[in-house]
DNA sequence: TGAATTATAGATCACTCACTCCAGAATTGC
DNA sequence: GCAATTCTGGAGTGAGTGATCTATAATTCA
């Protein structure tokens, strides 16, 4: 079943991936629909709105595409059939890559996008929120199962090693905006790692 | 030496200290001079930039106020006489308990201000920077005086420790924006300062 | 009293914001 | 060819942006 009426003259899935690394490098308020028009080939408004409706759209659908894609750090937490402890290793390291990463954005997408909204953007807020709620979640379910099976001990303060690792991740965004080298984020997670036999 | 002149209406210093927590809840550019005017006692656009010359100059003072106040938690750290453990203890305490404070916003001004800027303000970018760099700087000398006085191993890598802390805090800016308690952060930071023996 | 100084209210500046409208262009199905 | 559909450029919307202007009000000092 071909679509019919005039074909759009830009790549709207190019188009989303450009967005994505606006809104990232930015935030939703700093970059208006008039930049992203221009960076999105120069498009009209016009072309902008058929396309994506309204730029809080738009950025959802960033936002969608960045938790598919670079912000997808949780993956292996999710896999049951690797050690909790590798996987918050793993989870760390992909962490402390990505947001240093130089291909795009420094930071965490989810973190930075969305931190200065005025009053009437704060369904941009509900957005952000709950994209870091669910590295929080797949966290909080990988320390159960840690637990669960014995990698940690029964007695283990759940709550507060979540706590732990998801306060770091987050504080990553930070760190990485701010230069800090892959490496020595790196080096700093290998020290935290090193002190998963401590937990109480 | 008295001013001469019809006086001020209102009250500067506390004007800045409700500009400063605008700024802080809000961020730089989303909240406009327009509502810090109302905000400010509906004082005129006119008295507005009598008093504080432009937005850009009452955030700077707005966030030299935080600093010199709520945003002071490296105190400790700069004290000779205290053990580098607890300043780093007690530091981390005073981050979570203001930044998860009820009297004022969440998370850390330094960190959530000045996060989504358009290229025009990217003077702001160096302002929240710096304040951030200040405790990065705290931190590290605090841990070279750790290693100094043999607090920490000589083979201490210093960098990996600062960054650990560095990052944690930082982190804890967006917990607090995301409702993490704060008994629940402070116990991942006792959970933290238990791995201090392990440092290598 | 009157000059000097400073703060005020209110109008206004050029510009940007997200968004809409319209007429025409490019495609598909018949 | 022709209707139906979709996308395009360009003009334009009202509301809001940070900042300035003028005229006037309130104060100090002489």
């Amino acid at each position: 079943m071909t679509r019919t009426g005039r074909p759009r003259e830009f790549d709207r899935d190019e188009a989303v991936r450009t967005a994505m690394h606006l809104f990232w490098e930015y935030g939703y308020e700093a970059i208006s629909v008039a930049e992203l028009q221009k960076e999105l080939g120069g498009i009209s408004a016009a072309s902008f709105y058929a396309a994506f409706g309204s730029k809080l759209k738009l950025f959802k659908e960033a936002m969608s595409l960045y938790m598919a894609t670079c912000g997808d750090i949780v993956a292996p937490l999710k896999d049951p059939d690797q050690s909790p402890r590798d996987a918050i290793k793993q989870t760390l390291r992909r962490a402390i890559e990505v947001q240093t990463g130089t291909t795009h954005p420094k930071g965490c997408m989810a973190v930075v996008a969305g931190m200065n909204l005025s009053e009437k953007n704060q369904e941009i807020l509900e957005v952000v929120e709950s994209a870091r709620a669910e590295t929080r979640k797949a966290i909080a379910d990988c320390i159960t199962r840690a637990v669960k099976i014995g990698e940690l001990p029964k007695k283990t303060n759940r709550e507060s090693v979540v706590v732990l690792f998801d306060t770091f991740i987050k504080g990553i965004a930070i760190e990485a905006r701010d230069g800090i080298s892959t490496a020595a984020l790196l080096k700093s997670s290998e020290v935290l790692m090193a002190t998963w036999g401590q937990f109480a």
